[in-house]
DNA sequence: AGCTCAACCTGCTGGC
DNA sequence: TGCCAGCAGGTTGAGC
C-alpha cells in the first residue's frame, strides 16, 4: 500500500490526534509481524506521553519519554484513529489506546509491518538505528538533486527504475511513483542508469518531487486498500498515468502502453514517449 | 561492491 | 461454481 505520500497523507491525519496525549495503553492482539513486536512494548508505552510525530522515508516516528516507536506500514498496512471501544475486525492487530478515548490502529493483513522500539529519541535514531542510518536523501527535501542521481549512477548497471527505488538512493520512491516519475521525464524505465545524462537526472530529480507532491495534494493513492486515518481513500489513482494502464492509450501520444517485469516488479511506459 | 532472487504474509483476480 | 497459479503499494539478507 504505502509509497511516501500514502505514509506522510497518514502522519498528517494522525499526528493532530497523538501529539501531547497520554497513553493508556497498548493492546497487541498479533504480535507476529516483520519482525516480532517485543513482549515489553506495553509495559513500557503505559502512561507516557507521546512528544513529536516525525517520519523518515516509509518510517513513522513517535516520540515517547525514553526513546521512540517505529513504524512501518509495508504492503498492506493502515493506521486509522477510532474510538477506543469500536470492536475490531480481522487484520487489526495493535491499537495503541490513549487516555482521551481513542485509539490508534494498526491494521495489515500482510503483516510486513513494523512496530519497533528504540531507546534513542527519534532525532538519533535516523543516524544510528540500523533500519535507518543507511537511508538516502528525502526526495522532498533540500538535499536531493538531479546531481546525485547522476554521481550515484556512473558505478551502477541496474535498470534507472530499480535504481530510483534503492532506499540508499533515494527514500520514498515505491513502484507506482518509479513509473510514474520516468514517465514524466521521458525516460524508459529499464534503460541502464549510467546512460542517462546529467540533464535527465535533473528533470526526473524534479518529475519525482511533482509527482510526490501531487499525491500528497490528494491524499495519495488508493489502489485497494489504503485509507487516511479517518477512513477514506486517497484520491491520486485517478491522476496516474500509466501505473497499472496497459495497453491503454498513452495520454501524451495515444501509443498503447507497455508492461515489463524489471527487478521483479511490473513496470509501465510509454515506448514512444519514453527513451 | 553490486546484482538477483527468495522470503516474509494474506487476499484477490483471471484463466481454465 | 470452484480451483489454483500468479500477482499485489516493501524490505532485508543470502549467495553469487
Amino acid at each position: 500500500m504505502p509509497e511516501l505520500p500514502e505514509v506522510e497523507t497518514t502522519l498528517r491525519g494522525i499526528r493532530p490526534h497523538l501529539a501531547g496525549r497520554q497513553i493508556e495503553r497498548l493492546v497487541v492482539r498479533e504480535h507476529r509481524l516483520r519482525q516480532p513486536i517485543a513482549p515489553d512494548l506495553p509495559e513500557r508505552l503505559t502512561g507516557q506521553r507521546i512528544g513529536p510525530l516525525s517520519r523518515r522515508a516509509k518510517y513513522l516516528l513517535i516520540e515517547v519519554a525514553g526513546g521512540s516507536l517505529i513504524l512501518h506500514l509495508g504492503m498492506s498496512g493502515s493506521l486509522r484513529v477510532v474510538a477506543a471501544q469500536t470492536p475490531p475486525i480481522k487484520h487489526d492487530h495493535v491499537d495503541l489506546v490513549l487516555a482521551d478515548g481513542r485509539a490508534l490502529r494498526l491494521h495489515d493483513p500482510r503483516r510486513f509491518g513494523l512496530l519497533l522500539w528504540t531507546p534513542d529519541p527519534p532525532a538519533l535514531a535516523v543516524t544510528r538505528h540500523p533500519l535507518l542510518r543507511h537511508l538516502g536523501p528525502e526526495p522532498l527535501e533540500d538535499g536531493f538533486a538531479g546531481d546525485r542521481l547522476y554521481r550515484l549512477s556512473r558505478a551502477r548497471r541496474v535498470a534507472v527504475k530499480s535504481f530510483i527505488m534503492d532506499a540508499a538512493v533515494v527514500v520514498g520512491v515505491g513502484n507506482i511513483y518509479a513509473s510514474e516519475s520516468l514517465y514524466l521525464a521521458g525516460i524508459h524505465p529499464a534503460r541502464a542508469c549510467h546512460r542517462i545524462s546529467a540533464a535527465r537526472y535533473q528533470r526526473l530529480a524534479e518529475t519525482i518531487r511533482t509527482v510526490l507532491n501531487a499525491s500528497i495534494v490528494q491524499g495519495g493513492t488508493t489502489l485497494r486498500d489504503f485509507v487516511q486515518e479517518n477512513g477514506n481513500p486517497g484520491y491520486f489513482a485517478r491522476w496516474l498515468r500509466v501505473y497499472g494502464r496497459t495497453g491503454q492509450p498513452c495520454p501524451g501520444c495515444g501509443t498503447p502502453l507497455r508492461e515489463q517485469r524489471i527487478g521483479q516488479r511490473s513496470s509501465f511506459y510509454c515506448p514512444s514517449c519514453q527513451h
